[in-house]
DNA sequence: CACGATCTCTGCAACGACTGCAGAAATGCG
DNA sequence: CGCATTTCTGCAGTCGTTGCAGAGATCGTG
């Protein structure tokens, strides 16, 4: 399936998880901000310049597959078939990602920590959510037969995000309450189960809108 | 009402609004990135060192009084009397609000075309935007004795965000189609009316929650 | 194995944003 | 006018980021 991994391409995949490795553990320690490009490079035993090289951006190495992430989300919309709504889609790409939010992998918790300890981070991932939102609204917009600017497929999907947000928010207080690893993973929400939640509230609301039409002046 | 303005405060404001409106002319000249400091500097006849002392941060010239904005929206939802709902508020600071988001604002429409130019900058505003609404969902949250972590407060400050979204975008749109200022005020939406039908979404979706519990299991 | 072709890593130099500091300049007050 | 306070400025330094060119590693082939 994968493409033939040369030895180039395994040391590659290997430096870069390095880096990534570094980076994550001092960004926990010290704290983002206050860890330098050289730090790290040093750490995962390349040159500052390589790290730059891996990672345009200082941020990237706190959000290192989240272009992924989403380009998988994206393909689930454009890919689903005639009968399928957006919101089936939606639904299967959730049921994909979940076990990667999963609060008892080490690596997904550093990052929430990291994440909610800086602001420049925090802005970053609203912009990376903004765009997930902005590309379920066209979808939805399309399901609805109605325009992306319409009033609907928009609170649509920003409800529907908003469920998100509290997914992310509980894993993240589970993290912080509990050590224990397993007491996490008996815990953990079911995320399409939540979604299904918030789907209520959308149904609702499109239904309320468009049995109530705006006014004419 | 105000403080004595001397004539350092005078002349404070003056540098203030000097350096911005520098910035704004350049931005949008040249784009936000290709500016440097300097530049806006020598245009505004200050030095570097100033300008970096009354703007901070490079994007604090696009979003000169976000902080301001935000304040007020946090103190009408603080000082709400207790008949006083938070979307009363939210509706009351939305109506005070409007006339400086219109597009008839020369400054306006140069800001927005600016921050759509600009990913960092629509991060930048996600972050802002995220911030309010979070302060809206906790006062949601109180109005109907449930957890800021719940999901009904989430998803109703979410859709009704949602329509801010929309409503920004609308501005946009009609800035870019006419350049006649006359024919833009004439078509500006009305703010609050578009709250109140977002509000029809949200109420609806909240009683749905309301009359389906969650499952146990 | 050897060898050229290709790709990767590295150091160098530069730019721009940002900050702390200390002196110069401006302002307010008696 | 003279003094205290505030503001502005230039300087030096750190850090992130980028372009470039040469050193080094890897690959395919003979």
């Amino acid at each position: 399936m994968g493409p033939p991994l040369g030895h180039r391409e395994r040391k590659k995949q290997r430096t870069r998880e390095a880096i990534l490795a570094a980076a994550l553990a001092r960004f926990d320690e010290r704290g983002f901000h206050a860890t330098t490009i050289p730090e790290i490079a040093e750490a995962a035993g390349v040159s500052p310049r390589t790290v730059s090289s891996y990672f345009p951006a200082k941020e990237d190495l706190v959000f290192p597959e989240t272009e992924e992430t989403f380009e998988r989300l994206a393909s689930r919309l454009a890919d689903r078939e005639p009968g399928e709504t957006a919101v089936d889609a939606l639904r299967a790409w959730i049921a994909d990602e979940a076990p990667r939010w999963d609060a008892a992998d080490a690596q997904a918790r550093i990052q929430r920590r990291i994440v909610a300890s800086e602001e420049t981070l925090q802005a970053h991932e609203q912009h990376h959510k903004a765009r997930a939102q902005r590309m379920v609204a066209a979808a939805i917009a399309d399901d609805l037969g109605a325009s992306i600017d319409d009033l609907e497929p928009q609170m649509a999907a920003a409800a529907t995000f908003a469920v998100l947000e509290v997914l992310g928010r509980d894993v993240e207080e589970r993290e912080a309450r509990v050590g224990d690893v397993a007491c996490i993973a008996e815990g953990t929400v079911d995320a399409v189960a939540l979604l299904d939640r918030a789907l209520i509230f959308v149904a609702a609301g499109v239904r309320a809108l468009q049995d109530d039409p705006p006014g004419m002046g």
